[in-house]
DNA sequence: TTGACTCGGATTGTCGACAATCCCACACCC
DNA sequence: GGGTGTGGGATTGTCGACAATCCGAGTCAA
């Protein structure tokens, strides 16, 4: 496996662009609400428009970016409603995923499950946040991976890079490392005793618990968000 | 409500290039696997390459064309697998919008989810196949739109396409009309009665209704896909 | 006949420049 | 003083052309 042979001809340049722009989104050195020149970006990636503008196309078909025509490309700003947004189709998604381990009774992605849990135990242990916090997006990234459908890994891809922008925006309380390492067990334990109802359950207070530290005050069991999104789908006729 | 006045400045010319893309997939007049070269395109919608371009990235980013690097851009072809996928992640996707408008209490939803029923109804009687596939699509369209949920719908928009896909390109024997009222309403009951388990395996035996219709053989509870799908999430690390 | 090599055509990737549009500030009139 | 109209400046939207890359046909030698 050491020094595996990858395609020649890698990423597409616009790839890359997009790909470092979803990080410094995450991090935050792109703050919500900001402008994005593009002429200020073209030269600081030192590439013409042309390819830069194909990443943005990109990230705001993904949500991640807002277009205001002849106005420019912000970022986009995260409110409570969002939060919860996110979260609670967060807890769809992986919720899906653990069923669809649950039902075609992959050892493997129990095994791949266990590892993670053991890898944000380890991290809990060595009291590094950053390695923990890694260790945690870690779990949600091999849940959704195990569950071998393209399509829930295709979502939840944009729902992390959302929930990195929570984390790196909002103020919040970091959990207890051990009921972290706790949650987490506890889903992969309904999942290897083949229990949906628990798995869902154990995932959504996972969510709710993230949520009530983000933006307390809203809650995925209470109903509506507080603010209703706009801008949801168009329905025709 | 009549003459409302909308923003003058409408969509961007990428936009409405995507969009009749989209249909032109959706519709089949772009069939799965067909190379769709620039500047043949660029002619065709009369426009330069750039907004051209612009608008496969963004189609590229919702999973509906594949893009080779130096090759072309290619549409997607959806194999049983794909099928399988597509259907068990919208019956994830509308189960949890089904569960947001339960927890919500939200009556409007309900009204707007039976009148969606009694559209199909009316198709139904009139025996009119195009419309009564409209109308279904109709139904989902407002279930998902009904959560109030920015990112389901988002997700939605590209499942319900990659849906229409399926139907443009596989043989399928059409459901009966009546079950197909019936299943619908079955639906709306279990999200009237706040009966969340109900809902659940309704809308996944609606699922897999269609599934066992569109590739058969394959089952949402059987668990993995026939063909296990590649090219998902990288997971770093 | 088979294999490798080369050349040509076609397509995509990238770039710089021009045109259209919008926002803001300032002057102007009622 | 409040509202209106008009300029400047800056940004985005669009275009055509050039460069890089790839695929396949054809050629030649073993």
């Amino acid at each position: 496996m050491a020094g595996d042979i990858r395609p020649i001809a890698r990423e597409s340049t616009a790839a890359i662009i997009a790909r470092q722009l979803r990080e410094a989104i995450t991090s935050g050195v792109l703050e919500p609400g900001q402008q994005l020149g593009e002429a200020e970006l073209a030269a600081r990636f030192q590439v013409s428009r042309g390819p830069l503008r194909e990443a943005m196309q990109r990230l705001v078909s993904e949500g991640l970016l807002r277009s205001e025509r002849h106005r420019g490309l912000f970022v986009i700003e995260l409110d409570p409603g969002d939060v919860y947004d996110i979260y609670a189709t967060r807890a769809a998604i992986e919720h899906a995923a653990a069923v669809r381990i649950i039902r075609s009774h992959h050892t493997d992605a129990v095994a791949a499950l266990e590892a993670a849990v053991e890898g944000i135990r380890e991290a809990a242990e060595r009291d590094e946040p950053r390695a923990l916090s890694d260790a945690d997006f870690r779990f949600h990234e091999v849940l959704v991976h195990e569950s071998g459908s393209r399509r829930l890994s295709r979502v939840a891809r944009t729902l992390f890079i959302e929930t990195r922008m929570c984390l790196a925006a909002l103020q919040h309380h970091y959990p207890d490392p051990a009921s972290r390492v706790e949650e987490h067990a506890a889903i992969v334990e309904a999942i290897r005793h083949g229990d949906e109802a628990a798995a869902q359950s154990r995932i959504e207070a996972h969510m709710e618990d993230a949520v009530s530290r983000l933006a307390p005050g809203t809650s995925l069991r209470s109903g509506a968000a507080p603010t209703l999104s706009e801008g949801g789908m168009d329905i025709p006729g």
